[in-house]
RNA sequence: UCCUCAGUAGCUCAGUUGGUUAGAGCGGCGGACUGUUAAUCCGUAGGUCGUAGGUUCAAGUCCUACCUGGGGAGCCA
């Protein structure tokens, strides 16, 4: 063991600034690869990954014996000067001793491609994948934002009971369980709550888990996720859409700021975040159907006739893929390649081969989101294909208000000017990601809340201390629900929302 | 709840109109190679084909039910 007074314990995301200095570092082995004389180790330690080198003619023998044994994710503690790798213009750890912390049976994840389900099932070692690893940082950043966006604002964080007596709209999508012998539902929403309490501090923001017990599988759905509802008093509708779009711009430019490392490794194109700048697009319903069906056009553009486009595209791309992995099939075939080159190609076969069936998929949906765009019926709710195509044409998120009453939730409150719809708003994200905000002014009329709990045959005694806030100083209100995971989702570019959360908790998913 | 696709080695998959003893790559292990980045070479171990029935001379392959998972609908953030 060569460790020297002079040398100090580092995270590997401080090795920037310490070349030419002695260190150790603390952490797991993320891959080995070795040759005659040299092992070249991967080493993460939370902070980030590195890599480290061990030169034979430079360690005692134990050390190289112990750095050839060392397998993924074996525990180790390395002392090692700071080197700059010329190649990759990067930091890396010239090895002078090694110790062993804990060693183990062969790690279940190797650097190859796994299924989704095998991942799942892994999900408390593939948290330490690099990957998952830069997802969670993503995650952290975002969260502080949102919490910097607010408190800087004046806003109140303020934390509504996850146990509740009553279902707010209906008992179907709750989880029951039992509270002192009493049935008591895990919230749904912290929003009823949030307006008590935004009419006791002015701007107040809920953040916290929410349950639906929907048996969703879709990409888009958990059965827990974390929301964050901010409630404002005296706020109406167009002061809760100018909020809406300082706070999505802000953590957007945030984490463009302060993660470029984690999207590079996510590899996530970074335009479409680029592109969220003020103001975005602020459609009512009724031209939003008029878009999704064809019939009003964006900027020239024809809703239809761009889905079109995009599947002629989709079509080229996937015969162009096929035309590659034919060729490199023929090429393997032939016998004159090395095993190296066969390797590759396989490897780009496979990687083709996945991305076409992807691509596959989306040319048959299409055409359905087409037929389903081109008859939607004005008056329901938009399917998760009727928001990919409105945003298509967008190049940012876009809001849609002025809601019809009938689809819409009890307590928002009804236009004047238009009295059939709400002045409710979702905000849709680009890209396909959909729905990521939905929001409303609130009904701060008493009798017309009552009449509407009527009409949905809502229990109004459990709504009596709701109705309070409408008795005794009411005032007009508004506040919006954010999607934490939605959110993630959409930024790290990733496919599937379960990976926005350390642990998800979805329909067919308890464990681990 | 409904529609749809799938379950074969530790992992990712192939397995022809049902036909001998079930295959590959990766990973593991042993060995070779002094700068590797999922691309080197040689060798090696590894399987109750999701479960239970059925059809058949013969089932990984066909039929039925169930289980588990993927994608989607509904519902939503």
């Amino acid at each position: 063991m060569s460790s020297s007074e002079t040398e100090k314990y580092v995270y590997i995301d401080a090795l920037g600034s310490r070349e030419g200095q002695p260190i150790t570092l603390k952490g797991w082995v993320t891959f080995r690869r070795d040759s005659k004389g040299i092992v070249f180790l991967g080493l993460r330690d939370g902070s980030g990954f590195a890599q480290t080198v061990v030169t034979q003619d430079q360690v005692s023998e134990e050390t190289f014996a112990l750095a050839s044994e060392l397998a993924l994710e074996n525990s180790v503690v390395v002392h090692g000067v700071v080197v700059r790798n010329e190649r990759m213009n990067e930091m890396e750890v010239a090895v002078s001793g090694l110790e062993l912390i804990q060693a183990g049976p062969e790690y279940p994840i190797s650097r190859k491609a796994h299924g989704v389900e095998f991942l799942m099932d892994q999900r408390h070692l593939w948290l330490r994948s690099q990957k998952q690893w830069a997802m969670m940082r993503l995650r952290n950043r975002i969260v502080f934002a949102i919490h910097r966006f607010f408190q800087e604002r004046g806003f109140l964080q303020l934390d509504p009971p996850i146990f509740t007596g009553n279902a707010v709209e209906g008992t179907t999508t709750l989880f029951e369980t039992d509270f002192y012998g009493e049935p008591a539902y895990l919230s749904q929403s912290g929003q009823l709550y949030g307006e008590a309490l935004a009419l006791a501090h002015g701007k107040i923001y809920t953040f916290g888990p929410t349950f639906r017990a929907e048996k969703s599988k879709t990409r888009r759905h958990l059965s827990e996720f974390w929301m964050i509802e901010p409630e404002m008093a005296f706020y109406d509708l167009d002061r809760n859409m100018d909020l809406i779009e300082d706070f999505i711009v802000f953590v957007t430019q945030d984490v463009l700021e302060g993660c470029a490392k984690e999207l590079a490794i996510l590899e996530r194109n970074l335009a479409p975040l680029q592109n969220v700048q003020k103001p975005f697009p602020r459609v009512t319903y009724e031209d939003a159907v008029s878009i999704i069906r064809g019939e009003k056009e964006v900027d020239g553009r024809n809703s239809l006739a761009v889905m079109q486009q995009d599947l002629d595209e989709l079509k080229q791309q996937i015969a162009e893929n096929t035309a590659d992995i034919a060729r490199r099939e023929e090429a393997i075939a032939t016998g004159s390649l090395k095993k190296g080159e066969i390797n590759f190609n396989r490897s780009r076969i496979d990687q083709l081969i996945a991305t076409n069936k992807e691509l596959e998929e989306k040319t048959g949906n299409i055409p359905q989101w087409l037929e389903s765009a081109r008859n939607f019926p004005r008056g329901e709710d938009f399917g998760g294909s009727d928001e990919t195509v409105l945003t298509r044409l967008f190049d940012r998120p876009v809001m849609v208000y002025r809601w019809p009453a009938a689809i819409k939730a009890f307590y928002m409150k009804r236009d004047p000017e238009h009295p059939e719809y709400v002045k409710g708003v979702d905000l849709l994200a680009p890209e396909g990601y959909g729905e990521i905000v939905g929001g409303a002014e609130r009904e701060d009329n008493l009798d017309l809340l009552l009449h509407r709990i009527e009409e949905h045959k809502l229990p109004v005694e459990a709504f009596q201390w709701y109705l309070d806030l409408r008795r005794y100083g009411s005032v007009p209100h508004a506040g919006f629900g954010l999607g934490l995971e939605r959110l993630v989702t959409w930024m790290a570019g990733t496919r599937h929302i379960r990976e926005a959360i350390p642990f998800p908790r979805a329909y067919g998913r308890l464990r681990p």
